[in-house]
DNA sequence: GTAAAAAGTGCAACATAATGCTCTTTTAGT
DNA sequence: ACTAAAAGAGCATTATGTTGCACTTTTTAC
C-alpha cells in the first residue's frame, strides 16, 4: 500500500463512518488543517498522525513480508 | 500494529535478511543516522522515511479495519 | 437558486524529522 | 583478550511536518 492509497482508505474510512473532516479531527486530535492536507495527499504524514487517526477510525496497520506476484489477486 | 511494534518488526526483518544498518541505509535512501534513531524507538518518522525502508526489506504497509475483540488470535 | 456546511488553499510561525559529523559502546570473530 | 565491524549517542544544521488563521470553492439540503 502506497500513499497514495493508503490516502483513500483514510478518506474512504472516514466517508464511511459518516463523519466530517472537523469531527475527526476533533477525536483524534490531529489538526484539522493537517487532516484536510492529508487527505488531498499533499505532504509525508509522521506515523503520529497516521497512528492518531487510524486509532479513531478504528483500523489499524499491518506490516507484511510482501507476497510474491504470483500470489497476489 | 504500534509505533514499537513496528519497529521490531523492521530491525528483525533487517536482520533476518542478514544486512547492516548501514547496508540497508544505502540501499533505501534513507540516512544512517534516521535508520539507527529508527531502530532505537526514536522519534516519529514520516510515512515516506518507512515507505523507503520497507520497500527495501520486501514488505509492505496494510490499513485494515480493526477485527474486534473476540476474532483476534 | 440560496444558504449553510463541508472541504480545500495560502501564508507564516513553531516544532521536529532528517541529515552529517564525530565519538562511544556493543557485538562478532579469531 | 584483542580487533574490527556494527550499533548507538550528542550536537548543530537543514528540511519539512504541524498548526492556526483567514479566505475560497465545492457540496448538500431546502
Amino acid at each position: 500500500m502506497h500513499h497514495s492509497e493508503l490516502v483513500t482508505v483514510l478518506k474512504e474510512r472516514r466517508e464511511a463512518l459518516g463523519i466530517t473532516q472537523a469531527h475527526l479531527a476533533e477525536l483524534s486530535d490531529v489538526s484539522l488543517r493537517t487532516l484536510k492536507a492529508l487527505e488531498v495527499g499533499k505532504g509525508n504524514p509522521t506515523l503520529e498522525t497516521i497512528a492518531k487517526l487510524i486509532e479513531v477510525l478504528g483500523m489499524e496497520l499491518k506490516l507484511e513480508i510482501k507476497a510474491p506476484q504470483h500470489d497476489k489477486q
